[in-house]
DNA sequence: TATAATGTATATAAATCATATACATTATAA
DNA sequence: TTATAATGTATATGATTTATATACATTATA
């Protein structure tokens, strides 16, 4: 295959994908009334089991300074907690609260099933042929830093 | 397959997709001292041979009063090149400038070069897979909206 | 014990994006 | 033809995200 050819489907693919899993993220968060930031956030907590500052900001790779600004936020609305490591004092370790767990599960849910009706009618092996698409196109991006 | 399962990996992939082909556009842009989002206007109007203000917001998603102030600050920078257009003297159309040109060149050639390096050894059946997988996948977000 | 490293906090700035408003030009309706 | 609406762009402003510099307390190391 032609690279200039297999480069601009990429693109505009890739595009194309990153437009609508965007908006969908937005859609989602924003009808919490959080951004999708704080959706990451809030999402990667939940994944996560539990946080600290500094691992939030490396598994988000974003800097640990803005995640202490997003978390003291999210604090003041009430989504997570924030708790001083009695271990290690320099850290602070960020949970979800009850607040907090109702709107990711919320999240989650709504998320399911706009993908349940999506695949409604997909069979099996095209589910198999894009997660397969996607790991060899990460594993192709991998080889490019 | 199991809708959370499928979700979950989806979701997976498209972060690590998202993560890795940003920081490949912002690499590429910065090495040419310019913008993600001034390379992405640079790169559709070369793609498209030429825009207006209008049709560029369209294309991009991106607000036509934004895309303005853009392009001011890139016919300031020397890239573009802004015309009112005789036939309407609402419009403005915009065309790339020889050091556009050459910046655009300069870009696509790196990215091809990457990709060229990065494709050394893999099968055109794993290619046509990548596409097929962002094909299907493209339009199962298509379907949520 | 002095110094370095670590983890977080605060402040500030740039980039992107959204929104409100304004204005000139063009299209439409009466 | 004239009044009104629609269109395309410009300007200003604010919010969000991200980057960077600095500071400070705590912990680790020489």
């Amino acid at each position: 295959m032609d690279v200039v050819d297999f480069k601009n489907i990429l693109w505009n693919y890739t595009r194309k994908i990153n437009e609508r899993t965007n908006n969908l993220i937005i859609n989602l968060c924003e009808h919490h009334g959080i951004t999708t930031l704080q959706g990451r956030i809030l999402l990667e907590i939940q994944q996560h089991g539990s946080h600290t500052i500094g691992s939030l900001a490396t598994r988000l790779h974003i800097a640990g300074t803005n995640i202490s600004t997003m978390c003291k936020k999210l604090e003041g609305k009430g989504f997570i907690e924030r708790v001083r490591d009695v271990a290690d004092e320099r850290v602070v370790k960020v949970a979800l609260s009850q607040k907090g767990i109702r709107v990711v599960e919320e999240i989650n849910k709504e998320l399911i099933e706009k993908i349940s009706n999506a695949i409604e009618g997909e069979t099996d092996q095209s589910l198999k042929d894009i997660i397969n698409g996607l790991k060899k196109l990460n594993h192709l991006l991998g080889k490019m830093d």
